[in-house]
Formats: C-alpha cells, structure tokens, sequence
RNA sequence: GGGCCCGUGGCUUAGCCAGGACAAAGCGACGGCCUUCUAAGCCGUAGAUCGCGGGUUCAAAUCCCGCCGGGUCCGCCA
C-alpha cells in the first residue's frame, strides 16, 4: 500500500518528482528534498522553492495534506489511504507479497561436508533463507542450491579419516568431523600420507567406482547430519547439487573447450586465462584435471540457461575470487551472479576452523538457547514448553544472525546469544501472541474506521502499510536485516498502542475499530515472520 | 606490499550507495509502572569530538584525499 502512496507523491509532484529525493520521513509519511536540489540549480532559497512547487501542486490519489517546513515538501496520507491498508490486511492473506515475475536461484550455505555446520555456516543459511523467502513473497519463482563441494581436498582427507579411524556414533555429521580431524592430525606427522590424499582427488575426478563409492558415502552421512540442522534452524533447500557432476556431465570439458575456441587460454602446461587489474586464473592443472573454479563456472553456466536472476551467499573470503569468477563469466557471455557476501563470525579467541576442531556447531548452539529459554517459560505442560522454546530458541539464534547487516564483522558471544534483549525476535513473538490473546478474548470482526484513529493508531497503520515496501526493498537491495528491523519497529509501535488504548474495555464503535488495528497487526506480525523464517506463537 | 570490508554513547547496532529537519534504537546504569487486554511489556534520566586529519558544499556520519586500528584475500586449495 505504502508503494501506491509513494507512486501518488510521485504524481502529485508531477515534473518536481525525483524518486530518489523521496524518503520515509518521521516528520511525514513520505518527504521530498527536491527542493533543495532545484534551489542549488537555479541559486534560489529552498524555502521559497518548496513554497512555489506546493503551490503548483495538487494532491493526488492517497496523498491528503501537502505542507512544507524549511526546504522540505511533507506529504502526509488520507483516511482512504489508512482505511485501504487495513481493509487489504485483512482480506489478503498473502499481504505483503508483490507481483515481481521470475525465475530466480539462490543458492546459500553450501558448507563442505566435512563436518556438522558452525555458526558461521548458519550466519550464510539464514541471510540465504530469508532471502528466498522474501524473494518467494515478491512473487518470484525460487529454487534453493546446496552446492556440494565434494572435490576438494577437505573430501579427500574426510575419506582418508573415515579408513584410518571410523566412524564414532554420534550425530553423522559429528562423527564426520572427528574423521576429519584426526586425519588432519595424522596428516601432519606423516607427511607420506599426502600423496594418498592427492591419489584420491585424481581417482575420484578420473570416476573410479571405487573411491567414487567411498566419496558418496562419506559425503552422504555428513549430508544427513547437515540436512537435520538445517531442518530445525527451518531453512530449507530444493535441491542440492553435487560439483564433481559438472565434470561428469561434461560442463567442465565444453567451458574449456570454449574459452580455448575464444583464444583467451595461456597453455604453459597448466591452462590459464589472464584477467586485466586482477590475478591471473588456472582453469586446468597441468596433470589435466580441473579446479574448483572451472567447475563453478560450469555450474553458473547450467544455472544461467535456467533462471533469469542468480543469487549466491557466500563468505567475505570469497570476495577476490568472486571477481574473477564474474569476469570469466563475462568472458564467455553467461549471465553474471549477484553476490551477498557477509563478514565472518569469529569467536573471542580468533577465526573458527573446521579442520582444528576450533569452532561452535549449530547443534550446540542451538542447545544452549533452547535451555536458558525454558528457564523463562513455566506452567505449561512439556509439550507446549517443548514446542515453545524450540520455536524461541530458533527465533533468537535467526534474529540474531539476520538483524546485523551482512558486511559487518560478527564477535560470537554464547553470554548475548542467550540473552533476550528487547531487539531480538522473542520481542516479536511475544508482541503477535498478545496481539492473538486479545483476538481471542474479543471474538469480533472488527471495524476499522480512519476517521477514530489516534496519532499512534494512524502511525501504526502508516507502518503496516510498508511491508511490501520493505519486502521490494530486500529483493532490490540484498539486505535482509532491513526487513527485520522493519518489524521490530511495527511491533514496537504495537506495544505502545497496546499500553495506552485498551481494545476490550473500549466503548462500542472504538472497540470494532482497535480489534481491527490489532487483527491488522497480527497479520502482519505473522506475515512477517513466516519471512524471517520464525514461527509465529499464539501463546507464549 | 597491494586489493576489498569494518571502525557511530560503557557494550551491540541502524543510518552511509541516492549529502539536508535535533545522529536513531537495544543492552547495561539510574528512577518509575502489574486489584486494568500476557511485565518475554511500557515510561523517564544520564551518556556520542559519528576512528583521526584535511578537502568539497549554504549543508558531511553520509561524497573526495591522506592516515590509524581491526578483519580478509592475494595456491596448478576449495
């Protein structure tokens, strides 16, 4: 709703619109500096400016009251406007999603399966989840890869483990990473053992079914581990895509092959293409087998043939290689991935690392906050505590991941981790189960009426009339933490409707019209979070 | 050494791309509010040379230049 307001403002402004110089504003519903812009140009005040283009102007469509302040143009909505969003709200259960066409890819995650996955793992699945999500609610058609990266040398050394010391019975994942480690460990004192490792890429890249039978296995049990995670942290995935099938399929060979047609390859043995202002690429080893690269280009050019957008969420450490692996796209004509990256999560002691044992599992993590959350919750039976502090524990580990924009470096801290601050999503549940509770205790439909809203109530409408607004932003900007921010701010707003206007002990007339504010609210509160991937409780 | 990212009250962050209205929140501190719809809530007070130094501009947290601190990358690894 918030967006027909904007495109109103844009043509009530008429030639004076710049859809850049208008802004939420908390002085206005939607606010323009355009006027400042036009004084700079023709050396005029800005005062004067505004004042002549208001008196050029007439109000358009949602757009009630034009004013100006200063330099500034404030638009402020009509009661069509508020009675409109609630109305929508209420009657459209998908509110919030948009009409935008598409076949989109993302793909997220995509942790080596060498072990269960850390909180940096989970720090990439929930941007990547939320992401399609959002993506899913503007009306795009999404598909979500798991990359499996089952080439590497992390796999080599994980089968290695898996021979020299078994397998333990712990969570297969778990049981995964112990291999893993301690063929580290021993790979360390012996160094022999290396070519061992290199011996099982060659074979596993050459197909041999033998070791092509241990890989799988090794990779599956660890699979089995991560998918549970994932499962519980609710992020999911459509399909998960193994690398090594992009050499099988030939992919490999035909991008070679066509980069070697475009005369771009230096053969100095190895096969490298040198890229202007950045470091030079090796697309294959001398010993004729391919590289993580060569392979990933072959899978971008298999995702481009199917989906118009392509999304990746990868780690900040791959920033350098992400250029080059864009630039080579380029080269070949293949639609190029927008990439999210985010900083690292690193622990007080320094950087985590799978391969020395040195980091936090999801599963722990998630442990830990679901126990200090049931120190909160009482009186219920165990399965409702169960239910509940599942749903908290998960919300809170999400939250907490998501409300951070992407580039900023994250300190893991377990002491704030199990905290519930005020800004974290338990906030939100507990605003959408008192929302509920009244709900519950009315019974009634509700009438919405613009003409009784108060100044908090008419904030609070102006505010759930933006979650498509925030959804098109996410979508356009790649930043999910500004739509969790979004509904803190509308459930914020609740709260301090919820303390100064009672709903049941309202007088008839005002009564129908809150039950709808709050009806409104709890749509968008549940809305919202079925986008952050955090269930929505009734009770808390 | 070079590239990229981060640096905002004691702590964690938003705002920076598209410069403008008193720098916005949470935690922590202090002081209040439960015979009234769930106090996992709400209100108030104190607390910021927006890393530092220049520059551009009527106007800079935001743009430009130079520093400083932290992170990260610079493999015929993935």
């Amino acid at each position: 709703m918030f967006l027909l307001l904007l495109e109103d403002v844009m043509k009530t402004l008429k030639g004076f619109a710049d859809p850049r110089l208008i802004r939420e504003s908390e002085h206005a519903d939607l606010s323009t500096t355009v006027a400042f812009k036009i004084a700079k140009e023709k050396n005029l005040k800005p005062e004067e400016v505004a004042k002549s283009i208001l008196e050029n102007i007439e109000p358009k469509g949602y757009v009630g009251t034009v004013e100006t302040v200063g330099g500034y143009i404030n638009f402020f909505a009509n009661y069509d406007f508020l009675s409109d969003t609630v109305e929508e709200i209420l009657s459209n259960s998908n509110y919030g999603g948009l009409n935008l066409k598409g076949k989109v890819l993302i793909e997220h995650t995509s942790a080596n399966p060498d072990g269960p996955l850390h909180i940096g793992h989970v720090r990439n699945a929930v941007i990547g989840d939320t992401l399609a999500r959002i993506f899913r609610k503007a009306g795009f058609d999404v598909t979500t890869h798991y990359y499996i990266n089952d080439m590497g040398r992390q796999m080599a050394i994980t089968v290695l483990g898996i021979e020299k010391f078994g397998l333990s019975n712990k969570k297969p994942d778990h049981a995964i990473a112990e291999a893993y480690i301690s063929a580290n460990k021993l790979l360390e004192e012996k160094k022999e053992l290396e070519k061992e490792v290199e011996n099982l890429m060659l074979e596993y890249e050459r197909g041999s079914e033998e070791i092509v039978g241990k890989f799988r296995k090794a990779i599956e049990i660890a699979m089995d581990g991560i998918k549970e995670t994932l499962k519980r942290l609710n992020v999911s995935h459509d399909e998960f895509l193994w690398e090594s099938d992009f050499v099988r399929n030939g992919l490999v060979d035909s991008v070679l092959g066509e980069l070697d047609a475009m005369k771009v390859i230096k053969k100095d043995g190895a096969w490298i293409v040198e890229l202007k202002d950045l470091k030079e690429v090796v697309l294959r080893r001398e010993n004729g087998t391919s590289l993580y690269i060569t392979r990933d280009i072959a899978y971008h050019l298999w995702k481009s043939e199917r989906f118009e957008r392509l999304v990746n969420v990868w780690g900040a450490d791959h920033k350098l290689y992400g250029e080059q692996l864009k630039r080579l796209l380029e080269i070949l004509g293949i639609k190029v991935p927008e990439i999210v990256f985010f900083e690292f999560v690193s622990l007080p002691e320094g950087r985590m690392s799978t391969r020395r044992g040195r980091f936090i599992s999801a599963d722990e993590l998630i442990e830990k906050v679901k126990e200090e959350v049931k120190k909160l919750v009482s009186n219920r039976e165990i399965s409702e505590l169960e239910e509940i502090a599942e749903a908290v524990a998960i919300g809170a580990i999400r939250f907490d991941f998501l409300k951070v924009a992407p580039e900023k470096p994250m300190v893991f801290d377990m002491k704030k981790a199990i905290d519930f601050e005020r800004q974290t999503a338990s906030y939100i549940q507990y605003t959408h189960s008192r929302a509920c509770s009244i709900l519950r205790k009315s019974g009634e439909e509700g009438k919405f009426i613009a003409e009784f809203c108060n100044k908090v109530e008419r904030d609070l409408v102006v505010l759930l009339s933006k979650m498509p607004f925030y959804v098109k932003r996410v979508v356009d900007e790649l930043k999910p933490n500004i739509f969790a921010e979004y509904l803190l701010s509308v459930a914020s707003k609740f709260n301090e409707f919820y303390r100064d206007y009672p709903v049941l002990k309202a007088e008839e007339g005002v009564r129908e019209h809150r039950v709808a504010i709050v009806k409104a609210v709890r749509n968008v509160l549940r809305n919202g979070l079925e986008l952050l991937g955090i269930k929505a409780l009734e009770r808390m």
